[in-house]
DNA sequence: ATTATAAATTGTACCGGTACAATTTATCAA
DNA sequence: TTGATAAATTGTACCGGTACAATTTATAAT
């Protein structure tokens, strides 16, 4: 058995039978490596097999963190490309159709983190693929680390605006995927029917050190949902 | 910038200016080694990042390998878990309705690269999860390289014997998600409404040394589709 | 020619090290 | 207490090396 599959593993099967949550510290580096009693190489290799795997995520300056969801029975995937990226290479317009500060609804507060009664900035779209309708947008962010918001930012690039105009680092996402039908406001918006597919897709989108920015509930247009995925057996 | 980000990018620009194909050989490792000026591990750094990104795939004592699909258009996902493992997490249970050997048709010759009057391994199946169907799977293997199969085998794991039977090396898979409608006989299969929402997969399944020798597509039942997905922007 | 065996090629695992960047903690000044 | 500054902590990039496993190529034997 390989030693930084071992180390893997280890770690992995400790996570879940000490029932760490996201965002708890693991022993550092140069622990495990005693631990373990191999190079610091083969310790960074294990973690970067976990990191991909979304086990864990490491902080430089910081310390490693358990990464775990709450949610069973998806399948886990990984998107190599960056969303930003892959949106990028095609022609997106956007139409806005709300943005407001308001209170969160349950669910935001719950998968951003803060509290029933902090505000947050709520955002509603649709996005255009080509003159297209690609998908329906609804998105929260964090107001305490997002503290400005308006419509010509989000209409240009709000990762941009976050990270060049922030200085803030963008780290992971968790997203949640499911195949579904249309209600009737999503037909319309859409120009769909009702009870036509849908793809719809929840993210989360995280800061290095782990802190979630920004929620959103994506509901995709059939005919554009089109995956590639490199699966690894 | 990065010394390994940079030798990651310069590959695959280099891959796709060259149009470089499926399967064409890159300079060995030492030659980009010399080429780029550094050490062995930061060029091996940059070959995981490629290799994770789904740009090439290497063999040992033989080279380093473009993987390139020729679709287009499709955003680009990447499993962490088997499909293997994932399934084997459930319960799942299959009814083969056909099972034979014929000639592929020019999609499948095409996914597998045989020639037409090629010999394949054609299989029909429903699977069920915890007593729901699942989805309606059609898979072509490539005769030359899985020798024999039968119903016994399918109802096992095809995999396992695969890896366990044939002694043969499991590598990388691609595959392209969308989602549609159900046609009527989709529908009769999965006990649905024609025209109800479907996720359908179709996957290219190859052995480590890069040569394909599964093909299929399935047909999942919209209500067991979920996904989880860890994005690295 | 065919087959077995040996040698060369080529990628992978792992070590131990230096330098450094980001973060956290300790320290000091106002 | 607050805020700035320095020091310690901790992960990341990169080097150069050894050993080895899988594959391919060369060589010898039949």
């Amino acid at each position: 058995m390989l030693k930084y599959q071992h180390i893997a593993d280890a770690l992995e099967k400790y996570i879940e039978e000490h029932e760490l949550q996201q965002g708890d510290k693991l022993p550092v580096l140069q622990d495990l490596m005693n631990q373990f009693g191999v190079s610091k190489s083969t310790v960074t290799k294990a973690l970067e097999l976990l990191e991909t795997k979304g086990v864990i995520f490491q902080v430089r300056g910081s310390g490693i963190f358990v990464r775990r969801h709450k949610r069973k029975g998806y399948i886990s995937l990984l998107s190599t490309k960056g969303f930003k990226k892959i949106l990028e290479d095609f022609q997106i317009t956007s139409k806005v159709i709300e943005l407001d500060i308001r209170k969160p609804t349950t669910e935001a507060a719950l998968n951003l983190n803060v509290g029933l009664d902090e505000d947050v900035y709520y955002v509603k779209r649709i996005r255009y693929i080509h003159g297209q309708s690609l998908c329906l947008e609804e998105s929260y962010f964090n107001k305490s680390v997002i503290t400005y918001l308006n419509n010509e930012i989000i209409n240009e690039s709000i990762f941009h605006y976050i990270t060049e105009g922030l200085g803030l680092n963008v780290g992971f996402t968790d997203m949640f995927l499911h195949v579904d039908k249309l209600t009737e406001e999503e037909a319309d918006y859409l120009g769909l029917e009702k009870g036509d597919p849908k793809l719809y897709v929840e993210s989360i989108f995280h800061l290095t050190n782990g802190q979630p920015f920004d929620f959103s509930k994506v509901t995709y247009n059939y005919v554009q949902s089109q995956f590639f995925v490199q699966a690894v057996l």
